[in-house]
Formats: C-alpha cells, sequence, structure tokens
DNA sequence: TTATCATATGAATTATTGTTCATATGTATT
DNA sequence: AATACATATGAACAATAATTCATATGATAA
C-alpha cells in the first residue's frame, strides 16, 4: 500500500544522524552472546518466586518442602522454578535421604542483590 | 477424584520438616513488596535487546535513531523498549530539537552489570 | 515388598511480553 | 500553512513462561 518502498530500509535514517558515535558505540559493544547471556541470567532474577527463593536461601540452606512453607506455594511450583535456578547455576543442592537440601551456588548473587536493593531504596 | 481431600493442604507437610528454619527464615525475609521491586527491576534487564541498548549507553548519550542503528533494529522497537527503561527510572533524557539523546540514570546500573558480568565469565 | 514421604517432571492452561505495522505527536524548515 | 523528519504509541500477533494437576522417581521404614 505504501507509495514507495524500494531502497525504504525498516531502520531509521540511511543517512545516520551520527555516524561517529554509532561507529565508536558499536566497536565497544561486547559480543553479542555475552550480553545475550547476561539477559538470560537477569531473566533468571526477574520473577519473584525466584527472588523470595534466592533471599530466603541467603538465610539459611533448606530443602523444597521448607522453602515452599516459607513462600505459601506449592511443592511443585517451588520445585519447578528451583530447576530453573539449578540451570543457571545459581543454586546447588545436596541430598540427605529423602530429602534435598538447597544452597546458593556464589557470592555474586548477593553483591547484585545488594546493589539492586540499593537502587530500589534510594 | 482423589479419595481423601479433606484436611490435605496444597502445601507440601504439615509437620513441617524444619519447624525451626522455617521461622527463622520468614522472620528475616524481606518485606514482599520489596521482593517484588527486586524482580521488576531484574525483569527490567532480563531482555537482550535491553541490555544492548543499556550496554550502548555505557559508552556514550545517543538519540533513538543511533540505538536503532547499533542494534540492527527498528526505530519503533527501540522506543518501546526505551519506554520500559524510562519507566523503571534507569535512563533520563533530553530532546534537542527533533532529537530525543537518552543516558543512563545512575551508577547502580554499572555496577550490577559489572557483577553480572563477572558471574558469567567466572 | 509394600507403604509412605520428599522431590521431580510432563502436559495443559493462563498470563505476560517483545516486535511489527500503522499512525500520531512534536519540532523545524520552507 | 505545508512538508519532512525524529520519536512515540495503540493494537494485534507470536512467543515465552509461571502455576496447577496428575503422576513419576527415589529413598526410607515397616
Amino acid at each position: 500500500m505504501s507509495a514507495n518502498n524500494e531502497n525504504t530500509v525498516e531502520i531509521c535514517c540511511e543517512d545516520k544522524v551520527h555516524p561517529e558515535v554509532v561507529k565508536a558505540v558499536a566497536d565497544k559493544l561486547p559480543d553479542d552472546e555475552l550480553l545475550y547471556d547476561v539477559a538470560e541470567l537477569f531473566k533468571v532474577f526477574g520473577d519473584s518466586t525466584r527472588v523470595r527463593i534466592i533471599c530466603a536461601l541467603f538465610e539459611s540452606e533448606m530443602c523444597v518442602c521448607d522453602i515452599a512453607d516459607v513462600l505459601g506455594m506449592t511443592q511443585s511450583a517451588i520445585s519447578h522454578q528451583l530447576r530453573v535456578l539449578k540451570q543457571a547455576r545459581l543454586v546447588k543442592y545436596r541430598r540427605d535421604g529423602k530429602t534435598v537440601y538447597y544452597s546458593l551456588a556464589d557470592d555474586h548473587i548477593q553483591t547484585i542483590f545488594n546493589q539492586a536493593f540499593e537502587h530500589i531504596m534510594e
């Protein structure tokens, strides 16, 4: 329907508005793969159930059942979310008889969360 | 269909497995509202387009058009995402004629991202 | 081995969200 | 006023993901 779409690219201006800036930034931008991984990590943090699980684990290692109890959610829901955290290597676990105890995998998590808290409360 | 669901609660065990742990953690856990806000913040970081926008802005303030050019995406897509970042108070902007320049709102963002990079690359 | 408990998981459902397309708004230029 | 350009936005569509339900697995105790 549009009158002319010969060499009309979807992207804004052909004559870039600030070609120097565009070039400089494009050069310095980290690899897409790394940026994708960063987004994936934050995506895991971007759910309130998982945030609450992580914050609970700041206090103590816990079994699935106890986490479900603290959060007032079903065992199934917690187990599904723990799988997500496990796949992201954010939690580790140990088995003791029937019970499985989860804990946080490393300390960056606490640092990242502390910064997030500061950002929100400032 | 289930034989007995009289006082069978959805949540795992009535006799909590570790009542002391449950109580201690429940007491220390921050307010749900705060944890919800944290999740919301991370949700904003949890998209690779927004991550790329933010990382581009680490280098320099940029107009919408240039960001679209650097990321190889449409002006509309970028504009929608900038709105999300704006609503989360993660970016600020200034208008100069027809052009709107965006930049990062504060330094916590860089700190949080640096920690995320470290976590991924360790 | 059978029964029971803690946890894990597949399928289905519902809700959320990123991008596109079309178009509106706002600013400058003629 | 009319045109052109940069940006913003509403609606629609497609994809992703969180929870529930039912059931499977794995471990212990009787």
